[in-house]
DNA sequence: GACAAATCATGACGCAGCGTCAACAATTGA
DNA sequence: TCAATTGTTGACGCTGCGTCATGATTTGTC
C-alpha cells in the first residue's frame, strides 16, 4: 500500500529532510516560494504533521540558519587553528568567511534571520540556538586577538576592547558580503572586485593596527588564496553538495 | 455629507499622504503590521484608490525608501561641503552616516528594500530611482576621495579605484549599522559602544591608508561630534519629526 | 445648461497561504 | 484483546493581496 511504503522512509531524522526539502526552495525561489503546503505535499505528509516539527514557517528558516551557522563555526574553527601565527591565524578566517559568503544557499540565510518579521515570529529556543552560534564565533576570533595580544603582536588601542576591535573585521566583512549580494549592480558604481577590495582594506586595517608581523600585500593574499583553497578542499562537501541538491 | 467633508481634504498630494502614513506603521510594527486594507481604512479611502497610486505594497516600500535615500543624499552633500579638507569631509560624511542610522524610521527601510522578497515585487521605476540616489551618493564620496587624490594627501594603493576605496568605508559603516540594528545584544558579546567601536576603525583605516592630514584620534572624535551637532540642528525637522509623526 | 466622454472611487470577489483542530489511524503496553 | 497514548490528516477559519465591474464625478463641447 502507498500508507506502508511511505512508512518504510525513516520516521526519525525527519526534521533533517524537511529542512533539506526547505533549503534549495528558499534558495532558489526565496522566503515566497517557500510555502507550508508547497513543502508537505514534496514531502507527501500532510501540512499538519509539519507542524508537529515546527511551530510556524519561520522557525523552519531560523533552524536551517542554525545548521548554516553550525557550518560557518567549523570552518572558522578549521582556519583558525591552521596557523600558530594570530595575524596569520585571522586572514584565515578571513578567507573561511569569504567562503561561507560564497555558498549562497548558507549565506543567504543569514539575511532572512537579520529580518524582524521573521526573527521575531521564531521560537525563543530556536533564537537563542543562534545567539550561541553567533557567540562562540566571536569567541573564536577574540581570542585570537586576545592571544596576540599576549604575545605582544598587538597593543590593543586605547578604549577598544578584543571583541571591539574584532567588531570592525566582522563590519566590513559581512557589510561588503551583504551590499555584494543586494546592491544591484555595484559593478555600475565602479566596484568590480569587491572581494578583493575589501581584502586590501583588512590588509589595511590590519597594519593601521600595527599588528605584527607586517607583511605586503602579496604576502596577504598569497595566505589567503592558499587558505580559501585547503578550506575549499576541506568543506567541500557541505558546500557542493548543498549547491547542486 | 461626509463624502464631501473628505473631499476638502486635497486630492493632489495624496500619494505623500499615503507615504506619511505607511512609515510610522512599518517603523513601529514592521512589514507584517503594514497591509493595505489597514492603509486604506486609515486614509478613509478605498482599496483600489491606495491601487491607483502604487502598483503593489513593495512598491510603497520603495516610495518611503526613495524619500529615506533623498535625506541621505542631502545630508551627506550637507556634510561634504561644510569643509574644504576632503579627509574632514569624509568624516563629515561619516558623521552624516551615523546620524542617519540613527534615525530608524528611515535607516530600517533601507533594510527592507535589500530584502529581494520586496525588491523584487516593486515596480521597475521605482528600483531605477532607488539606484540612481545610490549612484549619486557614491558620487559625492568617490568625488571626495579623487580630490584627495588631486591634492596628493592619498596615494591610491595599487589596483584600488577611488570608489573602491570608499566601498570599504561604505562597507565597515553600513555592516556594524546593520550588525547593531539585528544582531540581539551585541552588548553580550562584549561590544557595548558600536557607533565609537567603527568610529575607531575607520580612522585606523584612513591612517592606514596614510590619509593626509594625519591626526590622532582625539583630533578625530572631535571633528565628529562638531559635525553631528551641525548636522543635527540642520536637519532636525527631517529627523525628530518623523519619529514622533 | 445639457450631454457625452473620460477619469476616478468603490468594495465584493477570487485566490493564496498560514495555523488549528476534531476526527481518525497506528502503536504501545498491560 | 483492549485501552491509552501517540501520531496523522485535511477541511476549515481567517487574513490579506490585487482585480474589476459598477457606479460616481469631473471635464470638455456645443
Amino acid at each position: 500500500m502507498a500508507t506502508l511504503t511511505r512508512k518504510q522512509r525513516e520516521l526519525k531524522d525527519r526534521e533533517a529532510q524537511i529542512l533539506k526539502l526547505a533549503r534549495p526552495i528558499l534558495l532558489r525561489e526565496g522566503y515566497q516560494g517557500l510555502s507550508m503546503e508547497r513543502l508537505a505535499s514534496e514531502m507527501e505528509y500532510a501540512k499538519g504533521t509539519l507542524y508537529n516539527h515546527f511551530p510556524n514557517k519561520e522557525d523552519i528558516v531560523l533552524a536551517l540558519a542554525v545548521e548554516s551557522l553550525e557550518l560557518r563555526f567549523q570552518m572558522m574553527e578549521s582556519a583558525s587553528t591552521s596557523s600558530s601565527c594570530p595575524r596569520v591565524r585571522l586572514v584565515n578566517i578571513g578567507a573561511a568567511s569569504e567562503l561561507f559568503a560564497s555558498a549562497k544557499e548558507h549565506f543567504a540565510i543569514e539575511a532572512w534571520i537579520r529580518n524582524s518579521t521573521i526573527w521575531d515570529k521564531a521560537s525563543p529556543e530556536r533564537q537563542q540556538l543562534i545567539q550561541q552560534c553567533e557567540g562562540r564565533c566571536m569567541g573564536i576570533v577574540a581570542g585570537l586577538a586576545r592571544d596576540a595580544v599576549a604575545r605582544r603582536d598587538l597593543v590593543l588601542p586605547q578604549g577598544l576592547s578584543a571583541e571591539e576591535l574584532i567588531f570592525g573585521f566582522w563590519s566590513i566583512t559581512y557589510g561588503s558580503q551583504v551590499l555584494s549580494a543586494s546592491s544591484p549592480s555595484l559593478a555600475v558604481l565602479g566596484i568590480t572586485n569587491p572581494v578583493s577590495t575589501i581584502r586590501h582594506h583588512c590588509y589595511t586595517l590590519l597594519n593601521g593596527f600595527a599588528w605584527q608581523p607586517i607583511m605586503d600585500f602579496q604576502a596577504h593574499e598569497q595566505l589567503m588564496s592558499a587558505e580559501s583553497n585547503r578550506l575549499r578542499a576541506q568543506f567541500a562537501d557541505y558546500l557542493a553538495n548543498s549547491v547542486t541538491h
